[in-house]
RNA sequence: GCUAAAUUAGCUCAGUGGUAGAGCAACUGAUUCGUAAUCAGUAGGUCGGGGGUUCAAAUCCCCCAUUUAGCUCCA
């Protein structure tokens, strides 16, 4: 017997049955063999020893493929638990995945663990690697796991056992004296780790619900290198110069003051400008766009909330209700009963739509204490907010126009990578399915049609509606929410909203709710990480900065100034009695795109020397030719 | 809200029971200089707030507030 091996370039290899999945990896290259993390046989991910016993495609992952990274760091949170265990023997053990940078294991101990210990667990891991312990599988029914586990007292596992249905085949992998239940794959032995570090200790509730018990959750990451470790440790580095709330600090955009209260920004004038600019854009996008602007207030009375719903479902996000004249009323924590108010204003003819309302609406939610982060979670906060009030008929134009707008508008900012999440129907939810199904299935094609990745999250959906929501990663990697466009099948229904339609009859519209940049808020703090600071040119507070080396260019530098500003760029003089150098050196970091150095040469000739932010000098040119520089630029 | 850590001058940080410190920034003066820091001087702090222990607290203990990293939840 044989098994006729294929690999994903399409040749073939003959081998006498069975073949070990890494004597294949051997055979094509010894360097492959050693940097193959797990095999991948017909599709199915399994061990490098895997014996194949029937002819199969076979192709391997190294550390370089999203497959190989979650198996190594995987293998690596096997690792830590089994140090741990070693340690503290009366620890017991949770989960311990892979996540998208690195792993975690929790561990249900009553202290946390604190930095000197890290260290000693790192130092056991050291240990445990050179002993090359090999990751060995073993299949046993469920009774075997749960008598296994039991006698170890391992509950945590017992309870994970308990929840796999009876007939079903369970894996445990062991190394050394460490056993876990895992499903695996898993590398060959702990050799093959030869980088790590565990980076940070936390809280986290057994199986994410906070009625259940605290655990202890450590972080770590791995790498088939130190070099590779070294970059990442210094990516985090980075990432810290990024933060938006240091960047916030350093550039005077904005604080947050105790006083004030938590999560609420003051917006101090640097970082005004830049949102004056950012809204100013998006009002001339979206009258372009086909939409009516409005202005609604801030707070409105109980029986509106009532009549909205979230009195019942959004409470406890809301501000306690203030008294007057006898009447509660409630501090807005979204726009929509407002537009919807607008829209109800006025009987609506099928003539009269789409009709699409925006505002940049302020809003306040109360956040829990531990959420709130720098511009990205706040609790005040202004959305880019427009409610599309259409026909089924319109539906499909409208949200083909919107994601197309949409990602005009991200796009516009400098974003290029985006994480876009379809969410359907879950299963309490209001509306009829068939509008559920309608609205979804136009959500979908308007993706597919402009083909763009996505994901469906299934279920995910809120209550009352299907949406799609844009992603934008900050410094660190992590996910934003930005842009959300949702259906809701509840508003029009609470609020009778009706229009009249070619038939003389009374009709239900539909309702899209969206918001393209979120809230502005966090699309600041997102817009200033991507940009690690140095925003596009026309969003800059202060464009140039006009730098004479003496106190003898004065006179030319405010010429320059009055020039500059009667193009409609924002230019400043530095007219301290400072050195050249120095004055550049303020200027680059606050981060000010152009500088126009002006001497005793440029004035007398006319000319300027323009320095570009993150270039340096570009020489000396007349000012026409600057400023052709920089309006090519804008 | 939960787990943990932190909070000292505008900023970044030192200071582990005995008179509150540095650098940068600010202010004043001198310097007028060619591509990332000129020199000198001055001023600036209820050591997050409150309570306690102590002869004595930035330092030890308790409560509260805020921040940070996660968890849960969300734009």
């Amino acid at each position: 017997m044989s098994v006729m091996i294929t690999l994903p370039d399409g040749s073939q290899r003959q081998y006498p049955a069975p073949v070990r999945a890494d004597q294949v990896a051997q055979d094509i290259s010894p360097r492959l063999a050693e940097a193959s993390i797990i095999a991948e046989i017909d599709g199915v991910l399994k061990d490098l020893d895997q014996l194949i016993e029937h002819d199969a495609a076979v192709r391997f992952h190294t550390f370089d493929s999203d497959a190989g990274k979650d198996v190594y760091w995987h293998s690596t949170a096997h690792l830590m638990a089994q140090a741990v265990k070693q340690l503290f023997p009366q620890v017991r053990i949770a989960i311990g995945p892979a996540i998208e940078n690195g792993f975690y294991y929790d561990f249900d101990r009553d202290e946390s663990f604190i930095d000197e210990e890290l260290v000693l667990i790192e130092n056991r891991m050291k240990e445990l690697t050179a002993s090359a312990l090999p990751y060995q599988r073993k299949e046993l029914s469920k009774a075997e796991a749960v008598q296994k586990f039991s006698a170890m007292d391992e509950t945590y596992k017992i309870e994970i056992l308990s929840e796999i249905p009876d007939g079903d085949t369970i894996s445990t992998y062991q190394q050394g004296d460490f056993i876990d239940l895992c499903r695996g794959p898993h590398i060959l032995d702990t050799s093959k780790i030869k980088a790590f570090k565990l980076l940070k200790t936390s809280g986290a509730y057994w199986r994410g619900d906070e009625k259940n018990k605290m655990l202890k959750r450590i972080y770590g990451i791995s790498f088939p290198n130190n070099k590779l470790l070294n970059e990442y440790l210094r990516f985090l580095e980075e990432a810290k110069l990024r933060d938006h709330r240091k960047l916030g600090k350093d550039l005077d955009l904005f604080s947050i003051n105790d006083e004030v209260g938590p999560g609420l920004v003051l917006w101090h004038p640097n970082g005004a400008m830049i949102r004056h600019l950012i809204e100013q854009y998006w009002k001339d996008e979206h009258i372009r766009h086909g939409y009516k602007l409005v202005y609604t207030p801030h707070i409105g009375r109980a029986q509106l909330w009532q009549t909205s719903g979230h009195l019942g479902y959004y409470k406890e996000s809301m501000y306690a209700a203030m008294e007057v004249e006898g009447q509660d009323y409630y501090i807005k924590p979204m726009n929509c009963p407002f537009h919807l108010s607008v829209y109800k204003s006025n009987l609506h003819s099928y003539r009269d739509l789409p009709l699409r309302l925006g505002e940049l609406g302020t809003v306040y939610r109360y956040e829990r204490s531990g959420v709130l982060h720098g511009l990205m979670r706040v609790r005040g906060f202004t959305q880019d907010d427009a409610h599309i009030i259409c026909t089924p008929e319109q539906l499909d134009d409208e949200v083909n126009d919107l994601i197309i707008f949409a990602f005009e508008m991200l796009r516009h900012f400098g974003f290029d990578k985006f994480l876009v999440y379809l969410s359907t129907m879950p299963d309490a939810a209001v509306g009829d399915p068939r509008d559920w199904e309608t609205a979804t299935e136009s959500l979908r094609h308007a993706l597919e049609k402009l083909g763009i990745e996505y994901e469906v999250d299934k279920g995910g959906g809120a209550f009352y509606g299907p949406k799609i929501d844009i992603k934008i990663k900050d410094a660190l990697n992590r996910a934003w929410q930005c842009t959300t466009i949702q259906f809701d099948f509840n508003l029009p229904e609470r609020f009778d909203m009706t229009y009249i339609g070619a038939d003389n009859a009374q009709h239900r519209p539909f309702v899209i709710h969206r918001a393209i940049l979120g809230s502005v808020e966090r699309f600041f703090g997102t817009l200033l990480e991507f940009h690690a600071g140095n925003l596009p040119l026309w969003l800059c507070p202060v464009q140039l900065m006009i730098l004479p080396i003496t106190d003898s260019q004065i006179d030319y530098a405010k010429d320059l100034q009055k020039q500059f500003l009667a193009r409609g760029w924002r230019a400043e003089c530095d007219l301290r009695g400072e050195k050249i150098g120095y004055k550049i050196r303020e200027a680059e970091l606050k981060k000010i795109p152009y500088m126009c150095i002006v001497g005793k040469n440029e004035a007398e000739s006319g000319n300027v020397t323009l320095r570009r932010h993150t270039r340096g000098d570009l020489g000396v040119m007349s000012i026409a030719q600057a400023m052709e520089m920089i309006q090519a630029e804008l």
